[in-house]
DNA sequence: AAAATACATTGACTTATGTCAATACTTTTT
DNA sequence: AAAAAGTATTGACATAAGTCAATGTATTTT
């Protein structure tokens, strides 16, 4: 199909390539809330997402979500459990309907991994996941939940007219008690204010910088 | 030099490209304490520990080091940075005297990136980092500091005769304080107990493991 | 062996964030 | 427009882990 071509990571293969490619991978679809795999999982297939969103995450152990990704199409799902044939570390659940490509990984690895192109590719996937899980570590482990928020409010203000306030508690993996009085905190000491639709305003850029290093 | 040749990540070059290896590298020597680079540095070099040992952390909202991981002799040090040409994440110190080859990056990129045995390394070498990221992510994130520590008891007991308590708070991310009660707590719940060596032996494995999916 | 230094333990207190419940807004459905 | 359902805010309280200080125990230096 013409859609494998239009996915970045398989857009230099040559047409004979892609037909190989076709041979061994198929789409599937799936609605909003169905899981694509489950923590524990062993990976037979590599994903790559055609349309929707999933969203990837670990359960603690009082059952919540650690939000730890949201894919968006064409996003690559999940090479390092394929690679090192162990279970996957997360559970990754779709948050639209989507689609998927399926490959079949052995094959994958057998046809095309001696394709100089096809291990740039996956070299810069990992890394990409590397800043994925190092922003998480950050993100989790080094700021307090008003530097999350401080660091959401400059990277993300735009969001706020769009998600909910729950939706961007759980991207922050803290909750919308704390989002809540986090964010009125903030409105009381001038740093933000809040327009007619609901979009952040910032006010005071270096105080929420501030937030972020001290 | 015939080092080289037996870091596992160059083990397949020629004698042709060693040589050229030879000529964009420098061995550097280091003591204890001495920082490889700060977080927030840009990098130029990639290092490949020869001798020694190098630990990497990053500093939170508090100035507390957060410990991300320990390199051994072989390890290849923090492609990430170097790939993206970003500022180092974290601060890399080295925690005995030690011996690092530093090999200049760009030059190295230039020469032997087409090499499908170096990007299979690398793609290795990226695959590690992932897994102790996903790692770090469990132990911060995910798990208690009971469960840290009684994961740290099921995979680490032996340490506690070499390492001091202080030492094994630092790696878990936790008070001596916090380490102390924790352990008090194990032993009269005769869950684990102290031969006169320091060393822990596991009375009932089955508790220790419980906490870590409970 | 005594003194000095480093390390470990314990108790009382602090702090950040989560929990639960009540109430107040908004948006959607009827 | 009224009712219902979904979100957001606020308050009172709980909890895990950190902080600080005091004391006890090892280890190193003299």
């Amino acid at each position: 199909m013409d859609r494998i071509k239009n996915i970045a990571c398989f857009s230099k293969l040559d047409d004979e390539q892609l037909e190989k490619l076709k041979k061994i991978s198929v789409i599937k679809k799936y609605n909003a809330k169905e899981i694509l795999f489950y923590e524990g999982d062993m990976p037979k297939y590599l994903y790559v997402l055609l349309k929707g969103m999933l969203k990837v995450y670990k359960t603690n152990f009082k059952g919540q979500q650690i939000f730890l990704h949201q894919f968006y199409p064409g996003g690559l799902v999940a090479e390092l459990a394929n690679f090192e044939n162990i279970p996957y570390p997360a559970t990754a659940e779709f948050t639209s309907d989507s689609e998927v490509l399926r490959i079949d990984y052995a094959a994958l690895e057998k046809d095309f991994f001696k394709n100089p192109d096809i291990s740039m590719e996956i070299i810069k996937s990992l890394i990409a996941k590397h800043k994925i899980l190092i922003d998480v570590i950050q993100k989790e482990v080094i700021l307090t939940a008003d530097a999350k928020i401080a660091k959401f409010i400059l990277e993300n203000s735009e969001l706020f007219d769009t998600l909910k306030n729950t939706q961007i508690a759980s991207i922050l993996n803290i909750t919308p008690e704390t989002l809540s009085r986090t964010l009125s905190k903030f409105k009381t000491s001038s740093i933000i204010t809040m327009d007619e639709q609901h979009n952040v305003v910032i006010l005071d850029k270096t105080k929420l910088e501030e937030m972020l290093s001290l």
